[in-house]
DNA sequence: CTTCTCTGACTTTTT
DNA sequence: GTCAGAGAAG
């Protein structure tokens, strides 16, 4: 039922790739064209129409916010009760579905089912320690950090890379390094992101009947934002599908491929790898008007290897896309904000549907305090919203130490802990210990407290950790909430914490108290940050990056200067400024109805100011397909220009009910205009938001 | 061991 | 301008 209502709205495209079974399908989709859409319609029409066949279908994406999205649409297309049968569905991104598959399979390929999985952060910390050691320059560990990921993720094994970049000057010790890596993973029983899906992929191909048995599983595979697919994840792909795959992606969408090996375009690529692939275009653009379509299409039709697509909207022409240069950043700030508070108060739009964008984060602190003058309310999305706290990061090492004591990152967080009394000189006989043996720490202090080396006190406070430790690795198998209790009854460590952490830790013993420990700390290192979408009333700001996969009816895009779009560091390559057209291109293309972009003259950034000049991309818009606005600092006749008119007395404060004569009891908005001609917003439950004049409008103040 | 001051780096960011 | 991390001083 629910299915075939909504079916009515697809497009003939949409339709044709959802009964279209003979092939694989790329679906190549604009921005807007309904590609989410279509798969989960696709899902939900293939498991409606034979659930025995279809129950186990395959539908992964990159992120979280992307894959739940995924879910929830299914859920809601699904003829049956959606609560209970999309458990067994294998719904996600690559790295989750791969995580459920090693544990699945209890990973016969060298680890153990309790592995735990490392993010960004224990990566890097476990690559600073490696420098450290090596006597490397340790400022260099997020370079280093980015590198090694990137050859894991094109499957670049150091054994390949040495024979493949033999006569380059390639970086002996950056290889060092990865090797070193790879080794104190492996004994720690570690697994990074990348090696989810290496390990998985190793699975598959030293056990073909495993890969067989999923084979068979997933008996049709859908794959969403394919153009980020990263090699690896493609090779996974490729391993599982025949004829039974859908990919769709936008390649102008494409972010972070900047420094991508792979010259080749991954779309291209399907469609060679793939026998009779049956491409389908999704161009007609549900979101934009035509307007916003046809100036973004300038901008993004410059760019070199892409494949060519024209998107089209039977939408109205809409508003003219605007660009405004003001003098300074101040002034651009306060325009935005004004125009903001003029489109809210005329009632069209609520603060929820309105975005301002920019490139770097720190261009959100000037806007953030032009909102703040005109009582704007806003969220910024993103950025310093770490999940991944100080505390809570304790907390988790503890967490882990149950769950693998051989995890080094974490015993090395935790035996630095005050109060420890471990000197710096005991844990590097630690260190030396467990490197020489080629053992974990903990073994280590095992090995070291069992000899003669230590003294009686430090074999002691050793004693008291090691106690601890095996007191609480005992107890594996307990939920989280028990964990988390015997933690805190057997160190210090929930004493020390202040109020807002115990309040965070109340509240993640409430969310998910009741998972088993193994699987709360795979849940927390597969999933990052962004549970906060927008909020209720407010104005969203936040990077372009960030608004992938998002659309608002108003969107303002800030700092459209050189030097930020494209950002100064990424104007040096062709590639570089591709990515950064297509930041701009995701960035406009994210408007349905009204696009304003905005840059300023003069510009504070970090600490020095800087004059700049308008973006390069926007020479490529036609002069035509847009108003473009000027606004000087002083107008020429600043001096002799009237004074400001005093403030005007309003008899209605904001929030304050009247009564309306046809349209019952409001509630004022907002109260402006000249002293003879003061207008009003005012809100009726009944009816919807309404400008009135007051000279006409019989209000009744009540 | 703790606290203070200095230096210097500084896009974006998902898993 | 701001934050973090390192090194020096208490």
């Amino acid at each position: 039922m629910s299915e075939n209502l909504a079916l009515d709205k697809l497009s003939g495209q949409q339709s044709a790739a959802i009964d279209y079974m003979d092939s694989p399908i790329l679906v190549l989709a604009g921005a807007g064209c309904g590609k989410t859409q279509l798969i989960t319609h696709k899902f939900a029409h293939l498991y409606n129409k034979n659930r025995e066949k279809y129950g186990s279908m395959l539908a992964v994406t990159l992120t979280n916010k992307a894959a739940g999205e995924m879910r929830d649409r299914i859920a809601f297309a699904i003829d049956d009760d959606p609560q209970s049968n999309l458990k067994g569905a294998w719904v996600g991104t690559f790295y989750s579905q791969c995580n459920r598959i090693l544990l699945k399979e209890k990973a016969s390929i060298g680890i153990t089912t309790d592995y735990v999985i490392y993010d960004s952060e224990d990566q890097c910390r476990l690559i600073r320690h490696i420098l450290n050691d090596m006597k490397l320059y340790e400022a260099l560990y997020k370079g280093v950090a980015g590198k090694i990921s990137y050859f894991k993720s094109s499957l670049l094994t150091p054994e390949e890379l040495l024979s493949t970049y033999n006569n380059f000057d390639f970086d002996e010790k950056l290889l060092k390094v990865y090797v070193r890596y790879q080794d104190e993973m492996k004994r720690m029983n570690a697994l990074d992101y990348d090696d989810l899906i290496a390990y998985t992929l190793r699975l598959f191909e030293e056990n073909p009947d495993v890969l067989d048995s999923y084979r068979q599983m997933f008996s049709y595979i859908l794959v969403d934002e394919f153009q980020d697919t990263t090699y690896a994840q493609y090779q996974f792909l490729k391993l599982l599908a025949r004829d039974n795959i859908l990919v769709a992606g936008d390649d102008d969408q494409t972010l972070y491929k900047s420094r991508d090996f792979e010259t080749e375009n991954i779309l291209t690529k399907f469609e060679k790898d793939f026998a009779n692939t049956k491409l389908l275009r999704l161009e007609q653009s549900f979101r934009c008007t035509q307007n916003i379509l046809t100036v973004s299409d300038s901008v993004i039709s410059k760019n070199s290897h892409r494949k060519h697509k024209i998107l089209w909207s039977d939408k109205i022409a809409g508003e003219k896309v605007c660009h405004y240069w003001f003098m300074a950043e101040e002034d651009e700030a306060k325009y935005i904000a004004k125009n903001i508070k003029d489109l809210y108060l005329k009632g069209n739009y609520s603060y929820s549907d309105i975005a301002i964008l920019y490139r770097v984060n720190l261009q959100s602190r000037v806007i953030e305090e032009a909102l703040k003058n005109e009582r704007i309310p806003f969220k910024v999305i993103g950025s310093s919203t770490l999940y991944h706290k100080r505390q809570m990061k304790d907390l988790i090492s503890y967490l882990r130490l149950i769950w693998n004591r051989d995890d080094n990152v974490s015993l090395r967080w935790v035996i630095n802990q005050p109060n420890k009394a471990i000197t710096a000189n005991t844990l590097n006989k630690i260190e030396n210990e467990a490197k020489k043996e080629g053992i974990s720490l903990y073994k280590a202090i095992v090995k070291l407290c069992a000899g003669k080396g230590f003294s009686a006190s430090i074999k002691e406070k050793l004693g008291t950790f090691l106690t601890l430790i095996d007191m609480l690795s005992a107890k594996k198998e307990v939920t989280l909430s028990e964990a988390i209790k015997l933690v805190g009854s057997h160190t210090s460590y929930i004493e020390s914490l202040d109020e807002n952490s115990l309040n965070d830790i109340s509240e993640i013993m409430y969310r998910s108290g009741n998972m088993a420990l193994g699987e709360f700390l795979s849940t927390v290192s597969l999933t990052t940050t962004n549970d906060d979408t927008r909020c209720m009333n407010c104005v969203s700001l936040m990077t372009l990056y960030n608004v992938k996969g998002m659309e608002f009816p108003v969107v303002f895009i800030s700092g459209l200067e050189d030097g930020l779009i494209p950002y100064f560091k990424a104007t040096e390559t062709t590639e570089d400024l591709d990515e950064e057209r297509r930041l701009f291109y995701l960035g406009m293309t994210r408007a349905k109805d009204i696009l304003f972009m905005t840059g300023a003259r003069k510009r504070r950034l970090y600490a020095k100011f800087q004059d700049q000049e308008p973006s390069r991309f926007l020479k490529d818009i036609p002069k035509d397909c847009c108003l473009w606005i000027e606004k000087n600092a002083i107008p020429a006749n600043a001096a002799t220009r009237t004074p400001p008119p005093p403030p005007v007395e309003f008899p209605y404060n904001t929030g304050c009910r009247v009564k309306h004569p046809k349209w019952g009891i409001g509630v004022i908005r907002d109260c402006y205009g000249e002293q003879n001609d003061i207008k009003v917003t005012v809100n009726f439950p009944n009816v919807g938001v309404k400008r009135l004049a007051l000279k006409y409008a019989n209000l009744e103040k009540i």
